[in-house]
DNA sequence: ATGAAAGCGCTAACAT
DNA sequence: ATGTTAGCGCTTTCAT
């Protein structure tokens, strides 16, 4: 530990100059004299100096903060998303900040705040459906706002993502289109995670296009994991053993109901689908393809983190307002 | 978006008293009274006031941030400690603030010297092998530095963790105790994952002295994942078929090598053993067991923020230095 | 219970 | 190429 923080007054005197001067040299800004910066660089040097971003980003009225928030890290997705929006900040002297929702709109609206009040450059959120008085706050903000992940709202300013409704509307498409008719839904969460909501209504909407109907469903209140979705399975298969097919709210649950269908000795999928959705790694690794739709969470935390870029540099710009993503679908074989 | 931004004095103008009573008012200190209090908490109210930490934490001299270095994201166990130091956080009033070195020492260095810059009260960094700059820079932080996930080595300040070498030790002890004695490794980007690197090197230590050494290994330089565990015990296999047990870097190499166990048909634990690291979710709910040992991941970040945390407070309180976890061995039968 | 003055560490704007 | 002045928006300290 040991001495106080060196200031950038410090560096000055010890360099023999005046602090504007040290203030230019460190950030390498306009005209100084090779000998000049040398001196201050070393001074800096020899006090381990650390610039106070805080007094920076106070005097000069702007910060390299773009400030993101995701409702959870206990599925790989967001962290996914994070890691593309910390490549396409990469370069740009920006830094993410990062906070986590746990799928609370009101831990959503306090975070939010607080962020704001570090005067982030831009802000990253995820999802369409905050509550009016969180969109005013965004609104207020008078920064770039990129919401990400879904598409099947109203958006403050930027969107990013892809059609939820529409993912579960394709994915039902080409359940039925492989022959499937007797389907079950296997899903969890939904009351926080809208998104897996919209996906499971879209479904249902081609399901009743085709004059039909999930025959049987699970639905649990804990969040999504393998272990849940092959409990949720088990109980779906002792209730209806003869189903063709179930949808799950995401891969890990279809992971879980794989691994049931395995225990149960159930041929998949010759004799009963497994449909899950995102595209996970772990679903292409599989000893047993599953069928998913891939969402390209990396791209769209890259594309949005790019946006960001572009528009903090160009306030009036002439971004575009949406980027669109589909989904697409992989593991069906024909009927 | 619209109007400018709000300022103290703003919100001090409009509920007609001086800017340092709305401060009062806003942070709820000392006394003021009720009437003013609702004053200007009304007028913030209607000017969507949001207060500027940039300034507050300047002036006070203080920061509610702790920031947070981590190697990646791309693997499930980082968000993981990444949520548990959310929670240990939790209802203090401080905010964890995140930084991805890509297991990089340079961007490591150059990710924490930036966290510094704003001033953080606290800094926890992953692990205990960071070159001497980036220690001093450290050091010279004068506030808590909380090194997290590995023991061995030597830590600048506080410590929590486990130790890798150890671990490497005890499962090597639990394989050969299970009787087995013809063993594969399988692991990935050793160079880097310097942890991974201390498994396997405390797993040889008890080998050699049981007079035994790994028959064969694969080692790839790209990161973890489920399909490389995968195909490098297609490699590993093709070439010493009758290994008995294999070793990998962590559960995500492991989950591949059980998948091309089952491909191959060969029966999991019966004729091959497959042991990894860290206690995934997925590791124990996958159709066959696999060994692991158990990291408390979530529980180090929930630990270090709250020494973190009791060592803002009490700068020169007597919180332990180091606190040990002892991973939990399991999926391992009897010979 | 409220206010006035000073200052946190830095940069923008204006000298020279 | 370098220095001086003012001020970012807030809190601290000291009055009243």
């Amino acid at each position: 530990m040991g001495t106080r923080k060196s200031t950038l007054e410090e560096v000055a005197a010890a360099a023999g100059v005046s602090k504007m001067t040290a203030s230019r040299a460190l950030r390498g800004t306009s005209d100084v004299s090779k000998d000049t910066r040398e001196k201050v660089l070393l001074a800096a040097e020899r006090l381990s100096y650390v610039g106070n971003r805080l007094a920076l980003s106070l005097s000069s009225q702007r910060t390299n903060l773009v400030a993101v928030v995701v409702p959870s890290m206990s599925n790989i997705v967001f962290p996914e998303v994070l890691t593309g929006i910390s490549v396409g900040l990469e370069g740009s002297g920006m830094q993410a900040v990062f906070g986590i929702s746990d799928y609370d709109v009101a831990k959503e609206r306090d975070i939010i705040r607080d962020m704001l009040s570090w005067q982030p450059a831009a802000i990253i959120v995820t999802g369409l459906d905050q509550p009016e008085d969180t969109v005013r706050m965004l609104q207020k903000a008078t920064i770039p706002v990129i919401q990400i992940m879904d598409l099947d709202g109203t958006p403050v300013d930027f969107n990013v993502g892809l059609s939820h409704g529409k993912a579960g509307e394709d994915m039902a498409r080409a359940l039925l289109a492989a022959g499937r008719r007797r389907l079950g839904y296997v899903g969890s969460a939904l009351d926080r995670d809208l998104r897996a909501g919209k996906r499971k209504a879209g479904f249902e909407r081609v399901l009743k296009q085709n004059g039909l109907a999930f025959v049987e469903q699970q639905i649990d209140s804990a969040f999504s994991s393998i272990a849940l979705g092959k409990r949720l399975t088990d109980t779906l298969l002792a209730a209806v053993p003869d189903l063709d097919c179930i949808y799950y709210s995401n891969d890990d649950m279809a992971t879980g109901g794989l691994f049931a269908c395995m225990e149960l000795g159930l041929p998949v999928p010759q004799r009963i689908l497994i449909a899950g959705f995102n595209g996970l790694d772990l679903a292409n690794a599989l000893p047993t393809r599953i069928a998913t739709s891939r969402s390209p969470r990396r791209m769209i935390g890259e594309v949005a983190a790019k946006l960001a870029r572009e528009a903090i540099a160009e306030p009036d710009g002439e971004q575009p307002k949406t980027i669109v993503f589909t989904p697409e679908i992989s593991g069906i074989s024909g009927p």
